[in-house]
Formats: structure tokens, C-alpha cells, sequence
DNA sequence: CCCACGTCATCTCTTATAGTGATGGACTTT
DNA sequence: AAAGTCCATCACTATAAGAGATGACGTGGG
């Protein structure tokens, strides 16, 4: 058994045909019949059920597919280490969500690429779920999430915490939550936010259910929109600080325990960490820690 | 690159020679050179440093290594993935600390032999310690031992918890940690007996330290050195209890939050779990579930 | 100092293996 | 029933792997 195999194998799997992961493969279809049936005769069981529309795995097939996976991904995550001597470079894609991008990544990023010209960084932003799947699947090497996340494959490193506050329109005074906020909805960034459903979960509590949601592309919209008295909404207290010393809203404080979140970075245990990574991640750390400092 | 590169470059590594790699691999030298020159072109990098001796990795092949037997142990997974239907059979191997052996897991054994024949199953006692680097080498499939562990490529798994009691001759009615137990020995099965250090540590918070140690092989002696008020030791109750009914010992509890111990099974987190294995883990929690049931 | 020994590199030749393209049978769709 | 897929098989070719001999280089013993 050898890693071309388990690369045949793997195409066959995911097309559903020899045929197809022939042409995928750039051969013909009788080398991959040939190679399937070899392996198959190595491995003394049967790996695939043949049907006149193609092939489907047995139970067999089933239990080498996430060996296949992992043999494929060791093999280039080799080639990535044995290039990486050290001094970063190359390409890193990492995730992260909108709102730490601006408040905390963007103004390191200047920094970085001086200090590491080498370095092709690419941040995407995303929700956290979107960021842990795309983790998950390798299209991102680690991301900046809101943690804990407790995922076994994933290791995760606390990078900072902040406080989230309440935001109303300026004529809410302070926040009656047995009125029911009638009328008012959610505004959130993306509709997939953590900081919609922490809201959400924080009125629950409150007994405040069923709000209706209105979702923005840009931060400036969804100011004005909160500022117009249309909702609430949910944010880092620095993230309104920064942006918003010269609207008049609301800033409504909620208790230690409800107002605290944390950014995690999350990366998968088993892939490989490139210089570039590292080096990424040590200049926001340290540059976490000079914010701290100065606060 | 494929698995059969990494299988003679690993060898090469490991031997630190071609000739002597091509030996062990069944073939020619001429064959390992050719292999590994491919290999380096391949990859754009010297893997090894050629000198009269033999050769000696170079940075970029110690960067490759972890990767080279991380494939060759995955491929000998899938192969035993693949065989296994799901029916428990094959070989099995297990660790396990001496006492949860006798204790624990022998009054299971005959039963799970009987259930499923097919699996050969061994038990190597060890301490917490060894048992550890056997699984983390793979000379064992897991093993049972003193927890918490808390390492990053094991996954752990609570077993059963129980209470350690200090015994000490009859002589001895009441422990007296200020007098310095002037004389007496810690008294252990093994030198590395996890027992040992907590021992160790429970009388230092006591201000006990410097015990000299006295080492034994069997239970058996280790009474009759405590009976004979040599010196003390920690032990479970239960096993005290079964062992012990006719001997004259005194047991001293401890508070509980000195005298529970926890025993987890451990397994590497990326290998694979065999059926055999899950049959005999879950024969032993359900063993487990009885005693608690009957207590 | 020189020679025997062990190391890896290189060469040619042989053999084994992977890959190609055509054909046929099974099945589905039209 | 015909056309279109799909996989299996076969004969053939191309490529890669392996074997064995030889050479270059360095080490250590006499």
C-alpha cells in the first residue's frame, strides 16, 4: 500500500467512479481499475461495490477513507516543513472574525508585513462557526474565533478578552428588560455572528424571546441604525469607543459574568505550523500585551 | 513522494547509513542512494549530510522525520482498520498499574475471555510513568493509570475513583505527623509507583520530608514490612480490605481531597481504536458500572 | 606512509511495474 | 432496441525500480 494508492483511492471515493477520477487523475479509467483492484487484492477485502453508475464504498472502503485523508494531507504538510527553514514565508490564510480584524488585527498588519515581507498573509473574515469549519477543512491554517471552543481536534490559545456592552438609542436611559423592548430588533453584523446568538441568549434569560433581526454589511449602517432607535445591538466596548466617540448612543454595561468573551486562535492539532504562522501569532501576541500595558 | 520514500528514508535516518538501511530493507545500496537523491530532488532540499561514516540528517530532514513515521505508523493502521470488521479479534495489548490489575482488572478477565475468544488479549503492569511512554510509543494500544494526565496527544477517559489509606503497624493508633515518623520508611511495590510520589508529596505538606525507601516485589512482602512497623505506605482501601482482613495493620484515612485518586484510561489520540480494544474497554466500564451498583 | 576497509556515487543492464488504448459485457436511459 | 455509461480485461509500451559492478573518498591500523 502506497501513498498513490490511497490518492486513487481517495479520488474514486469522493467522484464515485473510476472513470471520472481517471480523468480527474489525468490516466485512463483501466490504470485506476488496475490500481483499485491491486490494492484491494493487498489489502485482502474489498473496497468498493461495483454498480452499472459507478462505485460506492463498502464498510471496508469506509474505514480506510480517513486514513486515506490523513496520509494525504501528512504528504504535503511534509513538503511544507521540509521548505520552512526557519525564516517565514510563503502564503498564510488565516480566519477570523470581522470585528477583531479591525479592532485588534488591522493595526498590526502594517507591522507585520514590514517586519516579514516574505509573507503573504490573507485574513478572512468569517463567523465562528464558518471559521472553525474552514479550520477543519485546511482552507485556513488557524483563526481568530470566540472561545472556548472545546473541539477535540483543535487546539486553542486565548489571545484576549473584552467586554461587550449593550448599545440602545440614546433616549433608552437605562435598559427595562421587563418591558419586552417592544418593537425592537437585533442588529447584527452578519447573520451568522456569535454576537447574535449571545445576545439572543442573554435576553432568553431575561424572558425577552423573538426579536427580529436586521442584519448590516457595514458597521457605519448598523451605528446609524441603532443610533435611529430601530435596536439594539451587541459589541466590544473598545470597538464603540473607537468608532463612535461622536454619535450620541446609548452604552449599556451588563454584568462581569455576561459581558466578558473571549477571543481564542484555534488551529488543528495535526496540521503543520509554519514559520509564518508562528511568527504571526507572536507578533499579536505581542502586541496584545503592549495594548494591555497601555491600558 | 510517496510512502515506500519515506519508509527508506526513515531507515536511512534511523541507521544513519545507506548500506546499512539497504540491508535491512532487502536491497542493494545503489538502490537507497538513487532513492534518496529522488527523494531530495523532489523535495528541493539536502536531506542528509554524507560523510565517510554514513550519513547524518540535515536540518530539513529532521524537519521531515516526524512526518516520515507519522505515514509509516498511518499505513499500518489502515491496514488493521481495514481488516477489522468490527468483530473483536487480533492481538491487544494493554498497560496498566499493578494494582488496578490485581484489583480491578483480573476478576474481568476470565469473563471477557470468554466472551470474545478471539482477541489476544496481554496486560503489561507498569507505572503511571512507563505506562505513558508505552502508549505515546505505541508499544501498547492504552493503558490504565493514575490520572489526571493532561497531555495534548492522549485522550483520557475516567475509570473508577477510590480512596487511598496510609497504613502503618498497629502499633501506630493515631498518625503524628509532627514527630517526623522518626525512622520509618516509605514503603512502595515499585521505585516508580505513582503511590510513591503522592506519598511523598501528602507528607511534605506535612512537613515530613527525607523518608528513606523501601522497595518491594510483592504485596506480600510489602505487609509484612508495614505489619512489622518498618515503615508506611499508601494504598487503596478496597485492596487493603481484600488482602489484608487477617493481618493486624492500622489503616489512617486521609480528607478527601488527599485521598481520592483518580485511574483513567489513555490512549493516543491519533491511533486507531481497534474493536478489540472498544470490546474490552466497554467490558470494563460495565464492570466497573457493577461494582459501583453493588457498593 | 600505505593499504584494507567501509562509506556513498555512478554506471549499465535487467526486470518489474505502471500506464495506454482498444474491446467487451452489464446495466440504464431513452 | 439502440445508444450511452460504467467497469473489467487484455496486449502492448513506456517508465521506473532494482541488481551488480566499479570508482571515489575518507578512516584507521600496521
Amino acid at each position: 500500500m502506497d501513498a498513490a494508492d490511497l490518492r486513487v483511492f481517495e479520488s474514486v471515493a469522493r467522484l464515485g467512479g473510476m472513470s471520472r477520477a481517471a480523468s480527474e487523475l489525468n490516466t485512463v479509467q483501466s490504470n485506476v481499475t488496475a490500481r483499485i483492484r491491486l490494492l484491494e487484492g493487498q489489502l485482502g477485502a474489498a473496497l468498493f461495490e461495483r454498480h452499472s453508475r459507478g462505485v460506492a464504498l463498502t464498510p471496508a472502503g469506509r474505514r480506510l477513507m480517513p486514513y486515506a485523508l490523513q496520509v494525504i494531507t501528512l504528504l504535503r504538510d511534509a513538503k511544507r516543513a521540509v521548505a520552512d527553514d526557519g525564516d517565514p514565508k510563503g502564503d498564510l490564510v488565516i480566519g477570523s472574525l470581522e470585528t477583531t480584524i479591525s479592532m485588534h488585527l488591522a493595526p498590526l498588519l502594517t507591522g507585520f508585513v514590514e517586519k516579514w515581507p516574505g509573507v503573504d498573509l490573507s485574513i478572512k473574515g468569517g463567523t465562528t462557526c464558518e471559521s472553525i469549519d474552514a479550520v477543519l477543512d485546511r482552507r485556513v491554517e488557524g483563526a481568530f474565533v470566540c472561545g472556548p471552543v472545546n473541539h477535540p481536534e483543535l487546539e486553542e490559545e486565548s489571545i484576549f478578552r473584552e467586554e461587550l456592552v449593550v448599545l440602545t438609542s440614546p433616549s433608552v436611559t437605562r435598559l427595562d428588560w421587563s418591558a419586552g423592548l417592544g418593537g425592537l430588533r437585533i442588529v447584527v453584523l452578519r447573520a451568522g455572528c456569535s454576537y447574535r446568538q449571545r445576545l439572543e441568549d442573554l435576553l432568553a434569560r431575561r424572558g425577552v424571546v423573538g426579536l427580529r433581526l436586521l442584519e448590516f454589511g457595514t458597521l457605519e449602517a448598523l451605528f446609524g441604525c441603532v443610533a435611529a432607535g430601530l435596536g439594539i445591538t451587541l459589541l466590544p466596548r473598545r470597538m464603540v469607543e473607537m468608532v463612535w466617540r461622536d454619535r450620541r448612543v446609548a452604552i449599556h454595561a451588563l454584568p462581569p459574568e455576561e459581558a466578558m468573551v473571549e477571543t481564542v486562535f484555534i488551529r488543528r492539532r495535526d496540521a503543520f505550523v509554519s514559520s509564518a504562522q508562528a511568527s504571526f501569532l507572536d507578533f499579536v501576541r505581542h502586541g496584545m500585551a503592549q495594548v494591555r500595558a497601555a491600558e
